[in-house]
RNA sequence: GCCCGCUUAGCUCAGCAGGUAGAGCACAUCCUCGGUAAGGAUGGGGUCAGCAGUUCGAUUCUGCUAGCGGGCUCCA
């Protein structure tokens, strides 16, 4: 074999060798235990940058280590395609996002097959592609349908950047989630799907997902936001109108003094208009105009509100409370009206104290009693209920929960409620390179869906990207003027197109069946890959895809179209690859590419040292310095063989002499195969790799000692053994190696390394002998020795006799096969 | 403010079940090679963040403290 480890010309010959051979093809066999190993797929911006890799790199190690254990994987890869950095380029460049995305795909996959992943290539998919995004269409007829999908006017969040409008979730800290750019509040007519219908099973359903991180179900659990309390109908004084509450706490209503609504609520104009109050409010609203949503409502921002002239009567005892508007009230979270018990809600206190409202202690804790008077914050724990009519003495627990609900049905006065923080999904974009919501308005028939065989609804070429109406799609006279289905006379189409996380949210279903036409899946094959396995993808997307996916499943269940009720029984969430604790981006400039490192010391290189940069779930810091090393592990292996062929080509000795050697070999062998079959099920990809380095640098020294020993049944095992663990990790090199010895193609189908039991086990162990915990000789013996054989053997120790000389023994304690601790005084 | 995680060699991290502190990289010394981003051998280096408790024995278990990181944060 060649003598210099040539990177270049060996990643060249398998990668072209592979893509003829279709390896890495996945088909249904029927029988076969299956496993869909799935990485989120990119969005296309370009040649990968390290990110990419370090992604990647997991799912292709898991893929490969599964096949070889004999199980039928389903590894693909697609494309994230439509987007607003492809419509950005439009603009500043004149290029056509399609032309654009298609440029960015070629590059990326490029990089990818550089890298030599093991993705079955014949199931790529890009959801900017028609014959994808009319499925997608197709999704939301059947969610309109089902009255999934509605069209209402709402206070939308408006990126004034990327003029569109975004989802709560895309809303990070009042930021853009793309652009970082301050988000406004606009009143527009958008498309929602109605998420907020599975709140409760997207929040009960988590108990199937065990094999997901714990943050992960606790951030959805969190953004979900269940809250169980009651529904209260207060009625406004003077008057037969209702204005109802949610409270989670009905055990303190008799501590209600004051109630607020929220600035944006209806009722504090209708209620000021044409009273005195009138130009307080106009002063309040003045004041609320400059303030974001988000500064309004941090905790600290100071509470401020007005009064509205306005009194409630609470239902409960009767008593009239004044109205007050107030900047901490939000008009979408439960009714935007609140009651207020300053007593025992915080923010309540913080207002009353600053208008100088009252304040009712109804909740008594069990050791000592509140006077309002001194106190100086609000009381939320637990005690005895107090002032509250016939309740007097109850706990306020068993009050909330049961007597004062129960009480609040009985009279008529409200009722038990479930409340959620989630809110419907916000969908409709006005953008051009996303799915078009495939809606007719007719002036005649009003608004009419798209019928399912016209679809797709095929973005337009003449469009004027730089448009500043509504949608660039409203530029297009061809797309905007259509016929009515239904009538047939002339009508116009919508205009907006859809977030670009509704095309993700089904994309893992596609690629079972990615050219199926007649449908958007093929039931048989859904039936046998689906769900994903393990699904590998950033912490990022805890929230956003992965929420939105588990919502797209639950529909597509009841729709009757697939069985399964979760998509990703298992989630690994690896870390980012930061540099000097940054995240890396394009704003920053400290993008890494890979390319420039596979040019110079080649992709096995690359993926090895990006795996060995730490644990998957932990952030890697990235640093170059290492590379280097992981380069010259793998010339390091590419010697040992040539060595181990010299072996067998010159030496004429084929029986070993050192016996002792070829039982060395068999159990570092063994163990090393025990170690990183095991690592590699619980994603410890670097301890492995680790692993595998020790092993090399063991049989370095073992064929420095005795080269004969390789001359052996052990020795071929170990350096076979050696090139099957790595091959995963570094798929070319071991590919090449393979076949140097004379290896049937390819190391890549060779079934996953066994290991002997017997053999992991040590023959000679180090006996530690202690005294009073404190390690004071160790001595080599027998694996199998008896607890009689060790104690004895520590006592007749020299070095021990010595040390315990004129000392009384009070205990000796054996750890089988471990040590000795002699206790003296 | 609340919740979670982390803290082990110069760096990145192992140490699963309490029982000799490890690996890779980096570093040092020696040797080899002297067509070039070479190789081999040996070695130095750690009060396992701090304090207390449980134990014959704690890096490992428990509690507290500190530092770092992440998530949530007027949700009624």
């Amino acid at each position: 074999m060649e003598e210099k480890y040539d990177f270049k010309a060996i990643e060249e010959k398998w990668r072209r060798h592979w893509a003829h051979s279709e390896i890495y093809r996945s088909d249904e066999e029927e029988g076969a235990q299956k496993k869909y190993v799935l990485v989120m797929f990119p969005y296309p911006s370009g040649p990968a940058h390290i990110g990419h890799v370090a992604n990647y790199n997991l799912g292709d190690v898991l893929a490969r280590y599964l096949k070889r254990k004999g199980v039928n994987v389903l590894h693909p890869m697609g494309w994230d395609g439509f987007g607003l950095p492809a419509e950005n380029a439009a603009i500043r460049e004149g290029i056509h996002p399609a032309k654009y995305t298609g440029e960015n795909i070629a590059l990326l996959r490029n990089s990818l097959e550089r890298l030599g992943y093991a993705y079955d290539w014949g199931r790529e998919l890009a959801t900017c592609d028609p014959e994808y995004y009319r499925w997608t269409q197709w999704f939301f007829l059947k969610f309109l349908e089902r009255d999934l999908a509605y069209k209402a006017q709402a206070w939308a969040n408006w990126c004034p950047s990327c003029l569109t409008v975004l989802a709560n979730e895309q809303v990070i800290n009042g930021h853009c989630e793309r652009c970082d750019t301050l988000v406004i509040q606009k009143a527009l007519q958008q498309w929602f799907f109605r998420i907020t219908e599975y709140a409760e099973r997207l929040l009960a359903d988590m108990e199937q997902l065990g094999g997901w991180p714990e943050s992960v179900l606790t951030m959805q659990r969190n953004w979900i936001g269940r809250s169980e309390g009651c529904e209260v109908i207060f009625r406004l004084a003077d008057s037969d109108k209702e204005m109802p509450i949610f409270t989670t706490r009905p055990d303190t209503l008799w501590g209600v003094t004051f109630f607020l609504l929220a600035p944006e609520h209806p009722l504090v104009d209708e209620l000021t208009q044409g009273t005195p109050y009138e130009s307080d409010v106009a002063a309040f609203h003045e004041r609320m105009r400059g303030v974001s949503n988000i500064e309004r409502t941090s905790m600290e921002t100071e509470k401020d509100g007005v009064f509205l002239g306005a009194y409630v009567v609470n239902p409960v005892n009767g008593e009239k409370v004044p109205v007050w508007t107030a900047n901490f009230v939000l008009m979408e979270y439960g009714t935007g009206a609140v009651m207020a018990v300053p007593a025992h809600d915080q923010r309540d206190f913080e207002f009353a104290r600053k208008y100088g409202l009252p304040i009712r202690v109804v909740i008594q804790p069990r050791d000592g009693s509140l006077e309002p008077d001194e106190m100086t914050e609000a009381y939320v724990d637990a005690g005895t209920m107090v002032n509250s009519a016939g309740f007097d003495g109850e706990d306020g627990e068993a009050g909330r929960k049961q007597s004062v609900p129960d009480l609040l049905e009985e009279k008529g006065w409200g009722s038990r409620t479930i409340n959620y923080r989630l809110r419907d999904w916000l969908i409709s974009r006005q953008r051009y390179w996303g799915a078009p919501i495939p809606i007719i308005y007719c002036e005649r028939c009003g608004m009419v869906p798209v019928p399912e065989e016209d679809l797709p609804v095929l973005l337009p070429e003449d469009v004027r990207f730089e448009f500043k109406g509504p949608s660039p799609l409203e530029s297009s006279d061809d797309f905007r003027n259509t016929a009515c289905p239904r009538c047939g006379g002339e009508a116009k189409r919508e205009t907006d197109t859809m977030d670009t996380f509704v095309d993700s949210s089904w994309y893992y279903i596609r690629y079972a069946s990615p050219r199926f036409d007649s449908a958007p899946f093929d039931d048989k094959a859904v039936a046998y890959w689906l769900p994903v396995d393990q699904y590998i993808g950033g912490i990022e997307h805890a929230i956003l895809h992965l929420l939105y996916s588990r919502f797209f499943t639950k529909v597509l269940k009841d729709l009757e179209l697939i069985d399964f009720d979760e998509p990703f029984a298992n989630l690994l969430c690896q870390g980012m690859v930061v540099m000097g604790g940054a995240k890396m981006s394009k704003s920053k400039g400290n993008v890494i590419i890979p390319d420039q490192f596979i040019d110079s010391f080649g992709a096995d290189t690359l993926r090895l040292f990006i795996l060995f940069l730490g644990p998957p779930e932990a952030d890697k810091e990235w640093s170059e310095s290492g590379i280097e090393g992981a380069h010259r592990f793998l010339n390091r292996v590419w010697r040992l063989v040539g060595r181990y062929l010299d072996v067998l080509t010159f030496k004429t000795q084929p029986v070993p002499q050192d016996s002792h050697a070829l039982r060395r070999i068999g159990h570092i062998t063994h163990r090393t195969i025990k170690k990183v079959s095991e690592d590699i099920e619980r994603f410890a990809f670097n301890t492995a790799i680790a692993a595998i380095m020790e092993f090399t640098n063991s049989l370095y020294k073992e064929i420095e000692e005795c080269a004969d020993a390789f001359n052996t049944y052990e020795g071929h095992e170990a350096i076979r053994n050696l090139i099957l663990l790595l091959a995963p990790f570094a798929p070319f090199i071991t590919e090449e190696l393979w076949e140097e010895l004379g290896g049937e193609f390819s190391v890549h189908q060779q079934h996953w390394p066994e290991y002997d039991t017997a053999l992991v086990k040590s023959e000679r162990i180090m006996l530690v002998a202690q005294i009073n915990g404190k390690v004071r000789e160790r001595i080599e013996v027998d694996a199998g020795i008896s607890e009689e054989e060790m104690r004895r053997t520590v006592l007749e120790s020299s070095r021990i006799k010595q040390l315990l000389e004129g000392k009384t023994v009070n205990k000796i304690i054996v750890v089988p096969g471990k040590l000795v601790n002699i206790v003296v005084r």
